[in-house]
DNA sequence: AATGAATGAGATTTCATTCAT
DNA sequence: GATGAATGAAATCTCATTCAT
């Protein structure tokens, strides 16, 4: 029997993907994953929220799991203020940004979620690190960097530990229910760098 | 209904409540809720964990929330190492056993998972914050104090700040995945104090 | 700290067991599997017709495998028709139950679902084998070996063929649409033994 | 609507269907009903397999169940294994022929899968009769009375019963777990035919 | 008091089918 | 005609909580 193989009657591209819809999948679900942890974050919440069927992300995604996946992968990385020169400055503005992104986005809600969840899924944490943890730390360390280049530190400080005193200090107040908001970026230089001075 | 401590089973009439259960359960649940999280620790698995059944557990806890609260108050203050004069060392000490209890109970999930229920469950994070966060604090902020009344600290320093920065360090490296054992107290005392020096 | 560990305080017996519910559900479980099949069966049909809640069922078979290995496992051998001593009557008897307990409580479902998931799930063609294949096929050699011994059949005669003919011919008239009633024992019978007599 | 045969592509007006895209749909559809029974053959699995997409499956077939009754229509009556003269040796090539093609073909799901399905779609049965068993029990009934015309049976012997005989006892076999492989045929047929000499 | 039984409310995932190019 | 997208309707299984001894 002479049988045509499939293929020579492709080339449709099929009924296209409405287009705003995974970029309202995944925005939801970053939003509720931040709301309400990984565990609590539901399909259904995802899908009311993103105006979808469950079904229609599980096309996109197969499992929950990838879903969160891929809501934080869309993090973009934070935001670079101007610099101005006056390191020191930049600093500050750099750690308010910091504190005010992660107020306004429950950033810390994400953050325990992917602590809580670190040995169900790494993923997670994984995925955090790369892609609003380590930007940030950059960022730090690039001002540091110069800060050093300047001779405001000491040649032999150690800014990978400066870089951590200053972002964990967020962490730490935030814990402690210490206020971040006004002022908090400069007493944190102050208190970290203040004396790194020669 | 006013609930009786662990212990107190002499309260009321009737037969007196098994006394070794109160302190399994809550054993168990903290181990688990530090294993797990809040929304992933299940009352079967405490029951399991601490031999006995569920229904026991309801009859002292009344929700799942009251008994991770339970649990979180048997948190036991900070031990405190034995301080030896030298401020310095003595700092580096509290920062080395902070990093080592929390590595020795994954209190790294626990701190996550309180963070991440706290628009859910809000009692978890200010229980974590009364019970461990809080005594951390003070047992450092103390050696701050005396370390700027025995000079080594210049008198206008922040000491909060530096108190935040020297324990969120630790947060900061767990979260870029950063050693934090060896060296890592020293480390960070230098870098946070090294210059505060006047 | 002293505590009792657990164990003495236990020895009580919990609530009993709602008596009936457990034949129920088998009961249902092994009507539907016999209605429907075993993909079709679900566990909602199931817990309606027992009268019970789904997550009762779960409380003692932990999968919808289990619940089905169980149900298969309640199929009684076969009823023994009385034994006359005419073994050909008796063997026609034994032929006429079969085709009446097939034929009543939808057997050839049974038969045919534990068949289709012989890939999938075979502990149910095991099952089916052990607790209903098996002693009918039982129950028809012990009677070709009491015609041998009576010199009804030949000597050399190959009883297991035998048994599988007698039974097989129910199978092969169900699939092939042929009336299984009346006289089908008989001629059965016949057919298949008729001349192995020497 | 009526629908065309497959390789008819010249029905009516519009695009002719890609010819032979409707012959690997079938192929794969029976197949799969061969493999993992009706209800766990999915329309997706199908699609995957004949390398089309599942509308262009729907396109051709209304629904699954119209699908898995297509594809037992194509189902191609028995081969013929040549007849040598000798009836016996005839019988036994075809119960020989019965017994492989239901063992190459995961022909026992099929037939277990249809008989599953007896209640709930009866379409399927009634096909699987029509073009798998009714045709092998025609030459194996054949080949009977032909050996009756031989004088090699007795006049008044009852063929159909015979036939049941002979083909259920692959059946009873199978289900049984015994053997069906070398020398079976040969036995199954001195059993129900050995003595029917006259 | 302690236990095992029982349950209602959900969560993830699957699937046949329909839709829009 | 062919395709990939989209979806509503389940199905299995889990869990906090309550009940009956």
């Amino acid at each position: 029997m002479e049988r045509t193989g499939p293929g020579d009657c492709r080339g449709a591209t099929g009924r296209p993907r409405c287009p705003g819809k995974e970029a309202a999948i995944l925005a939801a679900a970053l939003t509720l994953l931040s709301e309400q942890g990984f565990v609590r974050m539901t399909l259904d919440g995802v899908a009311r929220a993103a105006g979808v069927s469950k079904a229609t992300i599980h096309l996109r995604f197969r499992t929950k799991t990838e879903l969160a996946a891929a809501a934080l992968r869309t993090l973009r990385p934070c935001s670079v203020p101007p610099e101005t020169g006056d390191v020191r400055a930049d600093l500050a503005a750099q750690l308010a940004d910091f504190a005010d992104t992660l107020a306004r986005t429950s950033g810390m809600v994400l953050v325990g979620t992917c602590l809580a969840e670190e040995a169900h899924t790494p993923e997670l944490l994984e995925l955090l690190r790369e892609h609003a943890v380590e930007p940030r730390r950059a960022a730090v360390r690039r001002l540091l960097d110069r800060a050093r280049a300047q001779g405001l530190l000491r040649p032999e400080a150690d800014l990978d530990a400066s870089a951590s005193a200053l972002l964990g200090a967020f962490y730490a107040d935030h814990l402690a229910g210490r206020a971040t908001d006004e002022g908090w970026a400069d007493r944190t230089v102050s208190a970290v760098l203040g004396a790194l001075s020669p």
